[in-house]
DNA sequence: CTTGACCTTGACGCAGCGTCAACCTTTAAC
DNA sequence: GTTAAAGGTTGACGCTGCGTCAAGGTCAAG
C-alpha cells in the first residue's frame, strides 16, 4: 500500500492540485497532450510528478491563449517557446485590432439608426436615385454617355434596376466588410473584390469598361481615384480610409490583369 | 413560364446578389432564420424581393458580429434594434479588453523567458525557498510562529513539500487568470478563490487561521493588505493592479463569511 | 451487503457554416 | 431524343475545447 503522497496520485487529485478538471485531463489524454504515467489495472489514469509540470506548462499556455495543438508543438520542441509567443501576440493583436474597428461599426450604426437614417429601413435602396447624377456624368463623360446609360437604365425596368441596385449595394456591402477585417488592398479577398467591381461595370454600358477597345486599365485605375477624391463615393466605403482600400484595391488589380 | 425578373429567384440567383452561398441561405432555413418565400414541386426553394431584404438585413446584423439568435430577436422585435446593438458594442468592448490584457500577459512572458527567469523551467517550484521569510515571519508573528512553522514545513517532507508549493502556485495562476479575465473582486469567481486561499492558509499551523478562536476575519483583511504593500507577494498577482484585485476579493470575502 | 464517492468509456452539444456524398431536375447542346 | 453540364435536394461529418449527462465498474467505509 503507497501512502498518498508517494510517487503518484489520481485523476482527481491532480486536477485540484493543478486548478482544473478530471474532464479536462481526459480529454489531454485522448488529445495526445498529456498521458498519464501509469495506469492501473482498473483503468484509472493515474499522474506522477512529471506530468504534472507537464500539465502546469500546458495549462500555463492554454492562459495565454495558445491552441491545444500549438501547445503541443511548443512543448515537443522546447526550443522556441519565445518565437511561438511571438507568433501568437501577433495574432492576439490582429484580433484585438479587428474588434476595434467591429466596435467603431457597430457604434455608427446606432448613430446612424439613431438619427433615423435607418440601415434596416425596408426601402433602403429606394433612396437611389440614378438620375441624381445627371450632370455630373454629362461632364465627366459627355452628354451621349447619359442619354445611352439613361437608356439603359429605363429598360432594365422595376425588377432589374431592383437587381442592379442589389448587386451594388452587396458590393458596397463586401468592401466594407473587407476593409473591417483588415484585409490588404492586394490580398486574395481584396483582388476578389475589384474583379466583382470591374465585372458589376462591364454591365453599365457606355462605360470604358464595358466598351473593349477603350484603355480599360486606365479608366479603372481613374475610378478608385474618383473614389477617393469624391466624399459622395467615399461615404459608401466606410469613408476616407475604406475608399483608399478600395482604390488601391483597384489599382492592383488593375495593373495585375487589365492590359498593359 | 415566369420570366427571370419575375416576382422570385432561385438560391443560388438571390446569393449572388446578397454576396453570400446558396449553403448559408439552407442553414438559415433549418434554424428558422430565413425561410423561402415559395417552394417549388420539386423542393426547390425560390425568395422574392422580401425574402431578400430580410437577408440584407441579417448579413449586416451579422457582419457587425452578432449571433444568429440575437439577430432573430432582433428582426421579431424591430424595435430595440439601438438597444441590441448597444449591448453588442457592450460586450464587443469587454472582448477588447480582455484581449488587451492577454497581449499584455503574454508579453510578460516573453521577457521573462528572454531573460532566461523561464516560468516554464522544470524546477519552477525549487526556486521557493522556505527559509527565506525567516526574520519577517518572526518579525510579524513572533519567534514561536516561525519555530513552529518550520517544523509543520519539515515534518512534511519532499512529497508533501512539493504538494502544499504546487497549489499556493495553483492558486497564483487562478487569481492571475481571474484577474486578467476582467472578474470583478466580490463576483462568483473571485469569491470562490478567497474561498480557496483561506481554505489553504488553515493548512499553514500557527497563523490565526489555523487556529480557532482569533480573529480570522482581521488576519485575513490585513493579510490582504499586506499583499499590496508588499511588493514581493504583489509580484506573484501581476503587479499592483493584482494584488488590489486580490486584496479587495479577500476582503469581501471576509466580510460575507468570516463573520463578526 | 449497502451506500457513496470516484473511476471508466461513449456520445451529444455548442456556432456557423464548408465540404463531400448520393441522388434528382432543369437546361442547353448535339 | 438523348446526354452531359449545371444546379437543386437532403443528410451528415468537421472544427475548438471541453461541460455534461448516461450507464456501469471499483473501492473504502459502515
Amino acid at each position: 500500500m503507497e501512502t498518498k503522497t508517494g510517487a503518484d496520485w489520481p485523476i482527481h487529485e491532480i486536477a485540484r492540485l493543478a486548478g482544473t478538471t478530471s474532464r479536462t485531463l481526459r480529454h489531454y489524454d485522448d488529445v495526445g497532450l498529456l498521458a498519464p504515467s501509469r495506469i492501473g489495472h482498473n483503468g484509472y489514469r493515474y499522474y506522477d510528478r512529471g506530468s504534472l509540470v507537464r500539465l502546469q506548462r500546458i495549462l500555463l499556455l492554454r492562459d495565454l491563449g495558445l491552441g491545444l495543438p500549438a501547445i503541443g508543438e511548443v512543448l515537443a520542441n522546447e526550443r522556441d517557446v519565445a518565437a511561438a509567443l511571438r507568433a501568437h501576440v501577433a495574432w492576439l493583436r490582429q484580433e484585438r485590432d479587428r474588434l476595434a474597428r467591429q466596435i467603431a461599426s457597430v457604434e455608427r450604426t446606432i448613430e446612424s439608426v439613431n438619427e433615423g437614417g435607418d440601415p434596416m429601413a425596408e426601402n433602403m435602396f429606394d433612396g437611389f436615385d440614378h438620375t441624381q447624377y445627371k450632370d455630373e456624368v454629362e461632364e465627366r463623360w459627355g452628354k451621349d454617355a447619359y442619354t445611352r446609360s439613361d437608356a439603359w437604365w429605363r429598360g432594365l425596368g422595376p425588377a432589374g434596376q431592383a437587381e442592379w441596385k442589389e448587386r451594388s449595394a452587396a458590393l458596397i456591402r463586401d468592401w466594407n466588410k473587407a476593409f473591417e477585417a483588415g484585409e490588404t488592398a492586394d490580398g486574395e479577398a481584396a483582388q476578389e473584390l475589384a474583379r466583382r467591381q470591374v465585372e458589376w461595370l462591364t454591365t453599365v454600358p457606355g462605360t470604358p469598361a464595358a466598351t473593349p477597345g477603350q484603355d480599360v486599365k486606365a479608366y479603372v485605375t481613374g475610378l478608385g481615384e474618383m473614389y477617393v477624391a469624391d466624399a459622395r463615393f467615399g461615404a459608401n466605403y466606410g469613408g476616407p480610409g475604406g475608399a483608399a482600400f478600395v482604390r488601391d484595391a483597384l489599382a492592383v488589380y488593375a495593373q495585375r490583369n487589365l492590359g498593359g
